[in-house]
DNA sequence: CTTGACCTTCCATCTACTGGAAGGACCATG
DNA sequence: CATGGTCCTTCCAGTAGATGGAAGGTCAAG
């Protein structure tokens, strides 16, 4: 199968293929011609990077679940401990937002937002103890 | 001022600063030694930085912050139009991560975590349709 | 006079791609 | 057989926002 194919395939675009060759995520075969040429398993480990990276999984991340993936007597537990410490990240900076999106809010709301150079967004950036 | 002062002034290491510098955010003078030399302005202007990434403004978004500020005739509603949009994108943010932090905190909540092979974190990522 | 803390510049590295140029390969049509 | 269009290849550069480190100049204290 060629790169377009599987592109469409996996849902990621060419580039990026190609860039997780280079590293070393996958490893496709090669034609005669030099055009990749890539296995079934090859296009499955790409859907499975293209999921795990929509869940925001880190590339070190994708290695190791790959990695996972691949050993048969894995132990569940390692996998969980991967998403877990992923979940807590995702947790912290969905909290680091929330305290953001509610200052800038507050900011947004209190600003007229008109022709008058009085702005309460700027006086905020100017003043407050970070 | 010398930038170490400064750095503990405006809270931002030596480095960030005179990436600052380099693309053109802050414009410091220099002594005859060839250290740069800030003024109160500086200082100022660093700290109001730091503060608006610290609300997750990028640097474009602080470089027509700053412009804004030193604007004294600027109308409140260009400031509040950039703080809205950021907001917007804030919010879509979280919103993307909320959803990700759902599904995987079912995923880790699903998967037994011990040491049997069997894990529905990786059979999830190999058959779930994106 | 030396030591150590500062300061300088420059270059490389990080994440995860993405864009583009230059050129080879393949297929269909005239 | 030439031509055009679409695919493929590699390589180089750039994105955001810094950060790390090397090599070297400066300054103040003891």
């Amino acid at each position: 199968m060629n790169i377009g194919e599987v592109s469409k395939m996996a849902g990621l675009p060419p580039k990026t293929i190609r860039y997780y060759e280079d590293i070393g995520l996958i490893t496709p075969l090669r034609d005669t011609n030099g055009y990749r040429s890539f296995r079934d398993s090859d296009v499955h480990k790409l859907a499975f990077i293209g999921r795990a990276r929509a869940l925001g999984f880190t590339i070190e991340d994708c290695r190791n679940l790959l990695a996972l993936w691949d050993d048969q007597d894995r132990a569940s537990a390692d996998v969980r401990a991967i998403a877990q410490e992923h979940l807590s990240q995702i947790e912290s900076k969905i909290a680091d937002l929330q305290a953001i999106r509610d200052t800038l809010s507050h900011l947004v709301r209190e600003c007229a937002g008109d022709g008058r150079p009085d702005c309460p967004i700027l006086d905020k950036l100017e003043k407050f103890p970070t």
